[in-house]
RNA sequence: GGGUCGUUAGCUCAAUCGGUAGAGCAGCGGACUUUUAAUCCGUUGGCCCCGGGUUCAAGUCCCGGACGACCCA
């Protein structure tokens, strides 16, 4: 006897459909097409029972995660007597596992908000949704209602009374397998995140969390916040190539931009002393695990503080947004690396003599740069001369350093930066580092530090230096922060320097901005400016690998046909 | 931009020295009314990334290309 036989005529029509002889060849193969089709056939099929493959209209839902929490509590005799009263839910999601086991099936249902159990009893369901069940594959979109019950095992589910098909997806969906391929992953992220669901999700919902955290931050603190525009006609607010474009009713050629600088602080010089921006900026270059061409920073410029008020607030941010990541994504303290316990500051110049201490030729270079005698030129070569653990390229970079300042940031990048994590360490973790006072000849838009502070700070040194700083986290740059240059004329004199940067070939200095010196003419308070690279942040915070994990849809090359 | 590695079923992966392309899961058919990736029986499924070449014979060797990953710049 065949089951379909006894079952019922609503059931026996599915079955007999499905075992029509070429319906059959179709849903005996399994490559992609033929998957699909059996899939649409079975869609096609919800009309005879009364429901569109693409139904609308469900009316309220309630969200699974109220469902979760109002029961989570309660035991069955509560739920029954819930359920006695009336209770019960008209809830909607995507079916993630069908579970059979005859006249009694288990599907397991998510929507935005989280998960919940159908309890799917032939009992308690008409016999038109009992047939419909058949119909429906892992992957599909449906609406159930019922009352929330607990199964013998105590899983809170709802027991089932009606169900209605929404949407048939005609794609099958990978189960039980963690999807590894990054083509799928990157490229169709729909699909990572039905099928890597938690931790994928986790990280995308923390990113959200942390973009909301920085705001509230700002928010309390008196920021407003703005949008600047993103089409540029000049190049400016960092050293970095753009992305060109054209405006073709204007017939100008635009850039995308690379920093909002320049507009924010235009905003100081009008008045709204305290303005940060939260937005992409585009940058026309290479690609890596660091590098996505269009990535998100926050910029903040707060008149009459400077760097170090910044460097002050910057670790209250730090361990404000950690702290509500961490309150809702406990797992993502898990294996850091790092530690917010305590804050290094560490002056440039130290953190260079530092990582040199040992060397003779670089002792005598650390006594030239901080002002004995000789000069860069001097200095340069004793630097050259160190060649334990400087590549061929490395000394290059060295040799190709102009000035005081300029060499003195390329041994920095050499010799400090790449061991930060080693050397700042607290225990087991390594810790944020401020790396501060930047040279003037690497910072063409911070502010010099005073001559007589420096000389305070630093007795008679070569180089000059800017009342600048970055934080490092886990080795990484994420901050870059500096007390705003306002005097008009230095800054027209080092757009000018930028331009003879552009003169020699550099594709990366800025245009002079004249409107901006324009807009310094009319008096910029004093201000300390801030950038923040928030997806380098959410790397750090969710333990990413790569910036294409938390960039939803990082740039790839086109799909080949 | 340079180097290295990878691409085989819906997913994750095998395939010896060049000799008929396999497994698990998913899917499909059947049994099953409290399952947790249910279980049990049966079973289908391949443009081996694309294009050339060598060979009696190519997933495998050679050349070119596409896409990706990693390292370097």
């Amino acid at each position: 006897m065949r089951a379909c036989h006894r079952d019922g005529s609503l059931r026996a029509r599915v079955m007999a459909t499905n075992s029509d002889p070429t319906a059959n060849e179709a849903s005996a193969s399994s490559d992609l097409e033929s998957m699909m089709a059996q899939r649409r056939e079975k869609g096609a099929k919800w009309a005879d029972f009364g429901h569109a493959a693409y139904g609308n209209d469900t009316g309220p839902i309630t969200r699974l995660h109220a469902v979760n929490e109002t029961h989570k509590d309660h035991d069955q005799a509560k739920l029954e007597a819930l359920a006695a009263e009336g209770i019960h839910y008209v809830v909607a999601g995507r079916v993630i596992l069908k579970r059979g086991q005859g006249k009694l099936q288990f599907v397991n249902l998510r929507d935005g908000t989280g998960e919940v159990q159908l309890f799917i009893s032939k009992r308690d369901v008409s016999e038109t949704d009992w047939a419909v069940l058949d119909l429906i594959d892992a992957g599909d979109i449906v609406l159930a209602e019922g009352a929330p019950m607990r199964t013998k095992t105590g899983q809170l589910s709802i027991q089932c009374k009606k169900l209605r098909p929404l949407t048939k997806a005609v794609r099958p969906i990978a189960k039980f397998e963690t999807v590894e391929d990054v083509e799928i992953r990157y490229r169709q992220r729909y699909r990572d995140l039905i099928e890597n669901h938690d931790e994928v999700a986790a990280v995308f919902r923390a990113r959200s969390l942390v973009v909301q955290s920085i705001r509230a931050f700002y928010d309390q603190r008196g920021f407003m916040e703005v949008e600047t525009p993103m089409l540029h006609s000049l190049r400016g607010g960092a050293t970095a190539k753009p992305f060109s474009t054209h405006h073709n009713a204007l017939d100008v050629n635009l850039f995308l931009r690379i920093a909002p600088e320049l507009y924010l602080k235009r905003l100081v010089v009008g008045g709204f002393d305290r303005v940060y921006e939260i937005g992409r900026n585009f940058r026309n270059e290479g690609m890596s695990v660091r590098h996505n061409p269009e990535f998100t920073m926050v910029e903040s410029y707060q008149a009459y503080a400077t760097y170090e008020d910044v460097m002050a607030m910057t670790e209250e941010l730090f361990r404000f947004v950690d702290g509500r990541v961490l309150e809702r994504f406990p797992q993502f303290a898990e294996g850091r690396a790092f530690t917010f316990s305590r804050f290094e500051r560490k002056r440039m110049i130290d953190a260079v003599t530092e990582a040199l201490h040992g060397s003779l030729e670089v002792i005598r270079l650390r006594w030239k740069l901080l002002g004995g005698d000789g000069n860069w030129e001097d200095a340069k070569a004793a630097a050259l001369s160190v060649h334990d653990g400087i590549t061929a390229d490395g000394r290059a970079y060295l040799a190709k350093s102009r000035t005081a300042g300029e060499l003195l940031f390329a041994l920095y990048e050499l010799f400090a930066e790449p061991f930060l994590t080693v050397r700042y360490r607290d225990g087991d973790k390594s810790v944020p580092v401020f790396i501060v006072d930047y040279p003037f000849d690497v910072s063409p838009l911070a502010r010099k530090k005073d001559a007589a502070r420096q000389r305070e700070q630093y007795g008679e040194i070569e180089v000059t230096l800017c009342d600048r700083f970055e934080l490092f986290v886990d080795g990484r740059e994420l901050c870059n922060a500096f007390s705003e240059l306002n005097d008009p004329d230095d800054q027209a004199s080092r757009f000018r320097a930028q331009l003879d940067n552009r003169t020699r070939g550099d594709e990366e200095a800025m245009d002079f901005d004249a409107d901006y010196i324009r807009a310094l003419e009319f008096g910029m308070p004093p201000a300390a400016g801030f950038g923040l690279g928030v997806d380098r942040l959410v790397m750090a915070l969710t333990g990413a690998k790569s910036i294409r994990d938390v960039v939803l849809f990082p740039a790839m090359r086109p799909e080949a046909r």
